[in-house]
DNA sequence: ATCGGTACCTGCACGC
DNA sequence: TGCGTGCAGGTACCGA
């Protein structure tokens, strides 16, 4: 579900666990734990204080205190949530000093992990999408040869993007999702790397986007769903020039795009 | 090194 | 009503 939006508006909801005690722990699911089996993970968070909850990219990071981090991506149909009953996929059970912290995740493609250091597939992801320089965004695009899209979702060029938003950005800088990276010329590319920083920050402000299920930590809904230009429009009219909007594959991801307004 | 395809898991909407 | 199909914000891993 969630992308840098979503996330930034999660982690933004989460403000009430800095300073909260973690009292114990409950780990109901081996599949969604990376590293370790659920007894050791509760015991090492037992006892701490959330120093601090930030956004890498998609990835959560909880900092504690004396060191330490709680680590948590969304997956797809992951959720953090601030009150609630454990459900069917309440994978994790945080009992707090004051209040509770449920992992929920229909999917299980999300991962919650407690790890010492911040994990080198974390640190290894390319450039916050919202604060890469252009110069550096352009040189990146320049070196490769893949579709422009599939490129868009690689985390390791640039952390935080994800289809929605990549087929929004691409559609604000008129650029065909399946135009080769390294073929996008420099206007474009501005662009682009502009579109990108337009939509996300539109997005934040809209507290994300609520296609089925997305809620931030108090159960609220984004509803920047509203304002997509093509995301899930298929056969709808492009907002700028009436054109039916295209559906198609790129790297097995549904892209949506206007066939006239885009070119590769 | 880079690229594309597949696998992972559950739930929902749809057509028959 | 039930069943099969396709689709869904994600990454990881494999072979070419």
């Amino acid at each position: 579900m969630p992308e840098l939006p979503e996330v930034e508006t999660v982690v933004r909801s989460l403000a009430p666990l800095v300073g909260r005690r973690i009292v114990s722990a409950e780990f109901r699911c081996r599949r969604v734990l990376r590293g370790g089996d659920p007894d050791q993970m509760a015991a090492c968070l037992a006892g701490r204080r959330i120093a601090s909850v930030r956004r890498h990219g998609k990835f959560i990071l909880m900092s504690l205190q004396g060191g330490g981090y709680l680590v948590v991506h969304l997956g797809m149909t992951g959720r953090l949530l601030l009150s609630g009953d454990p459900g069917r996929h309440t994978h994790a059970i945080l009992s707090l000093d004051r209040g509770v912290l449920l992992y929920d995740d229909s999917r299980q493609f999300g991962c919650i992990q407690f790890s010492q250091e911040i994990p080198e597939r974390v640190l290894k992801l390319g450039p916050d999408a919202l604060e890469v320089p252009f110069e550096r965004f352009a040189a990146a695009l320049r070196r490769r040869k893949t579709r422009i899209k599939a490129l868009l979702l690689d985390q390791r060029f640039l952390r935080g993007l994800g289809n929605i938003y990549a087929d929004e950005a691409l559609f604000r800088a008129g650029i065909h999702p399946l135009a080769v990276a390294s073929r996008v010329r420099a206007g474009r590319a501005r662009r682009l790397w502009g579109g990108i920083h337009a939509v996300l920050s539109e997005a934040i402000a809209a507290g994300g986007s609520s296609i089925s299920d997305y809620v931030d930590a108090e159960g609220r809904k984004g509803f920047f769903q509203v304002s997509h230009r093509v995301y899930q429009r298929a056969g709808a009219p492009c907002v700028t020039c009436g054109t039916a909007i295209r559906r198609i594959l790129v790297a097995q991801r549904s892209s949506h795009f206007c066939p006239k307004c885009q070119k590769r």
